[in-house]
DNA sequence: TTAAATCACTACTGTGTCAATAGAGTTATA
DNA sequence: TATAACTCTATTGACACAGTAGTGATTTAA
């Protein structure tokens, strides 16, 4: 049930090119800096997330990457569907990424029943949200005092 | 965001269990035949829920498997925290299985604020849902006619 | 008392995925 | 033309996962 390590980092990228959008293309090493994500690894993800159509990017010295639609259109579930596949937890629910299961009839599994519940309170969470609201979250954590880590909603 | 085969292979097992609570212990080979589980793996895997205290055994030749608890007893999320543990999407804000991330300030980190959210959507569920429910759907399910496979709730 | 059936436990293996690194391009700018 | 950026493919090392194997312990019933 977890998000890998390349899809958190996509995430917080496309953060980071949400808070300059509208500005100029942000280098890699920009982004790499202030994410802390390896450099060499956060260029694949950008160029996975180029051919996804949500960010684009320039070449030579003056280059680097920019949102390539504007932050509110861009849900996180597009990101983490393109980089991860699925967002159901078992595959034979999954509209876009459907794998066959073992157990004797699919149909009558109460296991799917209770996934595809789970699976559609995910979705409805990560088809809203997009990399808006991370910018919007972002900018109002910044100006929020410290607080223990592990506080409540 | 995938639960193993492993995790699915638990539930499946523990609704056959629940199905047959109160009655004899249930056979290894009895359970891997109706599921298609590999017998071998579900041998670990029960012994694996055994020390979890959610199922117990008898051993020799009228030996198997029963629930430890009454089914209604048996929170799905306690099963899937046993064998995989969290359910939060990120380690930075599960309670049970907390692990570092590498972001510059957790604390303010809006993608830990989202993700959040899922967490606790699934576990919404997950905590709710019991292997009594499974059993319950599974009754449900046998006794409705077929219809197509990508029905909506 | 012995055979057979069943669970108990450890170890291993093959496959794949994942995070990260490496290297040799191509493009644009100063 | 030198340099700083992106581009694309390959590779690596570690680890997890699904499944298999082997041996041991326990219980029942013939």
């Amino acid at each position: 049930m977890k998000l890998s390590v390349r899809g958190k980092y996509a995430l917080r990228a496309l953060t980071a090119l949400g808070e300059a959008y509208g500005q100029n293309v942000v280098r890699i090493q920009a982004i790499s800096d202030q994410q802390r994500i390896p450099k060499r690894f956060l260029e694949q993800i950008l160029f996975d997330l180029k051919s996804a159509g949500i960010v684009e990017s320039r070449r030579g010295v003056a280059g680097g990457y920019r949102l390539a639609l504007s932050p509110e259109k861009i849900p996180l579930a597009k990101v983490i569907r393109h980089l991860e596949g699925a967002l159901a937890p078992v595959g034979c629910i999954s509209e876009r990424f459907y794998e066959k299961c073992s157990c004797p009839d699919e149909r009558r599994c109460p296991l799917r029943s209770i996934m595809k519940e789970v699976r559609d309170a995910i979705a409805r969470i990560l088809e809203f949200a997009t990399v808006a609201d991370l910018v919007t979250r972002a900018k109002q954590l910044r100006q929020e005092p410290d607080r223990p880590i592990d506080f409540e909603i």
